[in-house]
DNA sequence: AATCCTGTATCATTATATTGGTAATAATTT
DNA sequence: AAATTATTACCAATATAATGATACAGGATT
């Protein structure tokens, strides 16, 4: 997964989820500068940043075995 | 997914591979230092740096939809 | 015992993620 | 069109991830 389909994931279910990135952010104590970015894919959030986020999204991270093709 | 199991997952996968930290940290261009610690889950790694790992790993990360209960 | 090998501890330094503010632009609403 | 809301741009300051080196402890090997 790039970094920047990371950030359409989260864009995407926020707006599923019918919230802004201000609110986002307020929710989750980040600034709106973080979130913005993260979401185009032009900042490389640390493990914390996607888990607080993840939850309040109501998103999991999971890590899997790649298949061989 | 929590920090601590993240580090348990990357430990685990490497042993599996039968690869030693320095390994790790040779292959990915990462510290020893860096990767000791994500192992045990007392670092705070950023998406690159997952990245960057889980592809030396054969390892993938993944991102749904919470189930509800 | 002495020699490797692996993993952890510590710490000063560097790199960069994050913040918080303001301003500018884009999109919606009235 | 004007006003309101949402998003992005920009930048200095702060927090912290990452480095790199050394030292230490435990286990395995010779």
């Amino acid at each position: 997964m790039e970094i920047e389909e990371l950030g359409k994931i989260i864009k995407n279910r926020r707006k599923v989820l019918g919230i802004t990135i201000r609110d986002l952010a307020d929710i989750t104590g980040f600034s709106k500068t973080t979130i913005s970015q993260i979401e185009r894919g032009v900042r490389n959030p640390t493990f914390e940043v996607l888990q607080n986020i993840f939850e309040y999204l109501n998103l999991e991270m999971k890590v899997e075995v790649k298949m061989r093709i």
